[in-house]
DNA sequence: TTGAAAGCGCTAACAG
DNA sequence: CTGTTAGCGCTTTCAA
């Protein structure tokens, strides 16, 4: 089944066909109708790899990430497929997670093989030959949640949504703050830890006060576990805890339980993400929108491909009070 | 940059280079090396599309999954990238998640439009339409963790699995004992739930017991804990629960917590997955492991398109014990 | 083992 | 608006 039989079937030429069916190239209203009748009951769809090489065009969008198994990354992913679908694309997954080696795949071998149009990529940290790869593929590119140098990224402000976390514990009239954010690993593969952890102490010092403590942690809820058992064990117990994810918040507040006290009471617990477990747990977070972040990626995208001007890029955050913050007890 | 560039500067034909980068057919180690060498100098990448076009081979593997946000799915698409990946595959993904149109689409255009040369099924409950959709595809197709008709499915034995977890907690004593599975809506969508359900009862059964209740939920943490609290709020409270996932038994774990209850003492609780929570929570689960799943559907179709005999596969899961689950109080 | 050459199916100038 | 035609870049017989 092809193009030709579709013609023949049509009584018109391959070349209207595939003017009709691509919508590219005036066809009359009579013509396409008929094209696309026969078409239909002929059951033709057309051949990528022969549309490809022809037209340079893949209809196909590459989604870089570093791991499948964080709530963000698969919103992203997940919000970006959706809106690609919709407009006839496919996605091509290049998940770097694992030792170097795939990564040294996807960037020397996969994304060269005009397998894509257009490429987004998230959360990533990548170096410098990393980067000159992906802007030689001369390919529109935009990122979530990680800058990459020379390209357009979507992303909340790390240290604005940190230092509007804890204005919340200080406007509630907390002087006693700790932060539980990135351990050396995660500062080493990502500058978010970093950015928010400088959003919490500029809060801090704006207030006037000094950090009550800070302990790293690995962004799982086990981490936060540990992290918040840690700072509430000690003698000078804060009476709050910004945790950079929802998901060590999740484990800040179980620690707190552990230890018999009571959230807000005891311990006013604040997180990042708007996690769907956030409400469960009553807590209290800036609720970022990686799904829309991710469809919003395919938008720019898509607007590059068509040759249009890009959506409004801005990424929203916002503050969402639960029960894991109160004022302190007095 | 194309074949013929390479095929000049090795000083050999078109078809030569095809030969030595592809491997079929044979090429004097001596030509291939200088293929190898001049393609490397000027850093060639074959063109998909064109190779596609020619050879009938896409290079690209579709794997088609129900949701993106449990863990889950995103292991065995994890696990199957992975393998895939390794053997020079791409994978393309499709989410059917959210209304009915992306379904449509995805089974009526994209798997037609021959892009993908084989096609990875999680979890799906397809309908007589789909089904023979992909069947006509005739191209190799393997499910995990949900049949299809006609179709090799690798998935753990639900009943048996179920089974496992119950007899467990008979094992150690208990004589009353309740079921957190599936509400009406997971029910309707997959058979999971039902199969545990009845691995459950034939335990049960088996063991001369009567089950101490049964509540609905939709495999979230939230929906573990309410059908717990319902279920530990009762007059009879039971002194064992299996829920049929890992996230519902944490939300029965932390249920029995709210009600001042202790775990394993007061209530044993296990469940089903090998989540990676559940070592955090003491959670004795069956474990399975979706991401090898994953690679073990991509080895079938890679071994499928290579010609040769698919590996052998059968899906392990096994008991782990932790401290979720004891003796019942005396 | 290697080369010549015929497609694979579609798109996009170009001409009409 | 529509048809003709020349590729797109690779793979694969077929011959040598």
């Amino acid at each position: 089944m092809n193009i030709a039989e579709v013609a023949r079937a049509a009584g018109v030429s391959n070349a209207t066909v595939s003017r009709a069916l691509s919508g590219r190239g005036s066809v009359s209203p009579a013509t396409r109708e008929r094209v696309l009748a026969a078409a239909n009951e002929l059951g033709y769809v057309v051949s990528q790899a022969a549309s490809t090489l022809s037209s340079g065009r893949t209809r196909n969008v590459g989604v870089v990430l570093p791991f499948l198994d964080k709530w963000f990354f698969t919103q992203v992913l997940a919000g970006a497929q959706r809106r690609l679908v919709d407009s006839g694309y496919d996605v091509t997954l290049y998940n770097l997670e694992g030792d170097g080696s795939e990564r040294r795949t996807v960037f020397d071998d996969f994304l060269l093989r005009q397998r894509v149009d257009a490429v987004i990529a998230v959360s990533l940290e990548l170096d410098e030959n990393e980067v000159s790869r992906l802007h030689a593929l001369g390919k529109p590119l935009v990122g979530v949640g990680g800058p990459i140098p020379g390209v357009q990224t979507l992303q909340i402000d790390d240290a604005v949504a940190a230092h509007l976390a804890t204005q919340h514990l200080i406007s509630l009239g907390h002087t006693s703050l700790a932060h539980i954010g990135g351990d050396e690993a995660s500062d080493a593969d990502f500058h978010m830890p970093i950015k928010r952890r400088r959003g919490f102490a500029a809060a801090i010092e704006e207030a006037g006060l000094r950090p009550a403590g800070f302990v790293g942690a690995d962004f799982t809820l086990e981490g936060g576990y540990r992290a918040a058992k840690q700072i509430l064990g000690s003698p000078e117990r804060p009476t709050a805890i910004f945790a950079a994810s929802d998901e060590m918040a999740f484990g800040a507040i179980l620690a707190a339980r552990d230890l018999g006290l009571l959230v807000p009471h005891d311990v006013s617990i604040i997180g990042i993400d708007g996690h769907p477990q956030a409400e469960f747990f009553g807590l209290s977070t800036i609720a970022q929108y990686p799904r829309r972040q991710g469809a919003r990626a395919a938008e720019i995208l898509l607007a590059g491909l068509a040759g249009s001007a890009p959506p409004p890029s801005e990424v929203p955050f916002e503050l969402i009070t639960r029960t894991s913050t109160a004022r302190p007890r007095p």
